[in-house]
DNA sequence: CTGTTAGCGCATTCAC
DNA sequence: GTGAATGCGCTAACAG
């Protein structure tokens, strides 16, 4: 018999089939063994757990999801893992999950609509339980969600969302981060500041922007156009900003960038020219990428704590998973606050 | 019928049996349609694909899979996403499994050998086509990689290895990237070199640091013991290993760190002392970490190409997946070239 | 070209 | 306490 299961299970993954076989019985108390059913013998329960053991068996979670239908999974869509706020995000989205016995599938967009549709369609036909979700650069508009609405399947956006109401959301307070990040350079004497913005059919970067400009109209400071500077917001463009702003010998003393890599592009285009940072021009950008206090002490920035947002969020998505039918949508506006690395400036 | 296929669909995810009864015909000419099989009229085809359309269907992988034995997806297992290099190879593996269609399960140990347990235990049930891997800084052998060979699922490491010709392995030549920057430093005049090591019986930190030894010999210069020190090499360990050398008061005039959170933890620390980096002390990562070149121009790092090493990792996966019944292991190893960030120095 | 049948591996109802 | 039967959603062999 030993050579006989040999045979058969050779080249196949063990089931409970197999194992019920081998000890002569039924597979539905294999099955109900293997999950510690009170209603089997203390004694089969020994036998079962031994042979499988034996075997190598190994529960098939496709089958058990199929059957359930539930797959004890989330899937997390972000536009790239390696950004430091995003992976923090994941961070706390983790340890929530982890608590609760869930798994969660992480995937990248890449700041492209395409693949974010992809990885939505994919996520769906997998079954996953429920969604988080910070969009790319390019979403504007919720089309490619249809799916999951289909299906029944409840997501979260964080950090990144659409500015709707019908949506469950978990945000920084990103109006209010312009304004006191706008409000700090001017009480330090500023006057001209530049605004390095992103798309602004984008909601964080029309809030930051939006921000921006309340704290100029607070102070009496006019508005100007030419020192808004439009972008995808990367570490190049960044740096191509500073090269612009200095071609057109427009007088700043002071840059807003919306966000960590491009504050930090811009970082190292003034190194270069020489421009003294701490004296003559003030950056502050948006992120809380910790490396950017190695990089340059003086950069202040709005504190966005991935981790906490990631916890919130899940806390959120598991809320409406559990109540199922007809969730109800609710917005979590978290605060963020100034983080001012180096004091000693003037 | 509209009212009755309503209140039937309305809870549950549409399937093919549903959109087969709304059109009288039968499921499995509804699955061949959406599988686009020539076996099918255009007419019908057409009007499955409208009525699938219609209901919203969305196909269910975990049924397709099951019923396939196979999933089309791998699993990656690193220690941490937000790591600069694993993240490069996680790019590297996304881009070649984009091509072919499969889809990636990112997973995280967080360096415990618990959690990596664990991860392997999900990914073996969840039926992954094959796995890559860069094990924890606690995994010194693979009891828990049986749960892969019993169900015969391929697997490869990558950077972080277990030291066995019997696994497939892609790896980075770390005695030479040891040597090289050991030598690198010699070369330049420097006579006590300070190792930052990992844990010795991780296959990677004990081959940088063999590289380090046999550059010392080279030139004659004697190893000595007390200028390795050993942890785990986070970034605060870098930092607290210049504390210690200035308590002690070892004169050195070089840092080779093992790896690049450790060699920014030493800058910070160094910085903090004003103890002049590039006359000084010189200090030598082992990283391709963009970031550290802004942190300190003068780092000179062994160049890693996670990259280029995901997307090796991967076809050698591939290949071990296509070939199925008895793969044959295969190491392969990838040069790592020296980059000196500042060449102006002395 | 389309329908019938069977089964992937598992859990759960209903019997006994 | 255990076995028999059924079905989760899908595809593939076999008919016709």
């Amino acid at each position: 018999m030993s050579l006989l299961s040999n045979i058969l299970f050779l080249n196949n993954q063990p089931t409970i089939h197999d194992i019920a076989k081998a000890l002569s019985i039924d597979s539905s108390t294999v099955s109900r063994a293997l999950n510690d059913s009170p209603r089997v013998t203390k004694h089969t329960k020994e036998r079962i757990l031994a042979k499988a053991n034996e075997l190598g068996y190994q529960r098939n979670l496709l089958a058990l999801n199929l059957r359930k239908k539930k797959t004890n999974t989330i899937g997390v869509v972000v536009p790239r893992i390696s950004r430091y706020f995003f992976s923090s995000v994941i961070q706390g989205i983790e340890e929530t999950t982890y608590l609760s016995g869930y798994n969660v599938i992480i995937c990248q967009s890449l700041e492209s609509l395409d693949r974010e549709k992809k990885i939505i369609e994919t996520l769906a036909a997998n079954r996953v339980d429920g969604l988080l979700i910070s969009v790319s650069m390019e979403t504007s508009n919720k089309e490619h969600f249809k799916v999951l609405d289909n299906n029944k399947i409840p997501y979260v956006f964080f950090d990144r969302h659409l500015n709707s109401k019908t949506d469950s959301n978990v945000l920084i307070d990103d109006f209010k981060g312009g304004f006191d990040i706008t409000e700090h350079l001017i009480l330090r004497g500023c006057q001209k500041i530049v605004h390095f913005s992103g798309p602004l059919d984008q909601a964080i970067y029309k809030n930051r922007f939006l921000g921006y400009k309340s704290a100029l109209n607070k102070y009496g400071i006019e508005f100007k156009q030419e020192y808004v500077l439009t972008s995808r917001l990367m570490e190049n463009e960044g740096y191509k900003g500073v090269d612009e702003l200095t071609k057109s010998a427009l007088v700043f003393d002071a840059i807003f960038a919306a966000n960590d890599l491009s504050a930090i592009g811009a970082m190292k285009s003034l190194k270069e020219k020489k421009i003294s940072i701490p004296e003559d021009v003030a950056i502050v950008g948006f992120s809380n990428e910790p490396i950017s206090s190695v990089i340059e002490p003086s950069l202040t920035t709005i504190d966005q704590s991935g981790l906490n947002l990631g916890v919130t969020a899940t806390n959120l998505l598991f809320k409406s998973i559990a109540e199922k039918e007809r969730f109800k949508q609710e917005t979590i506006i978290l605060q963020a606050n100034l983080v001012e690395r180096d004091s000693t400036r003037k």
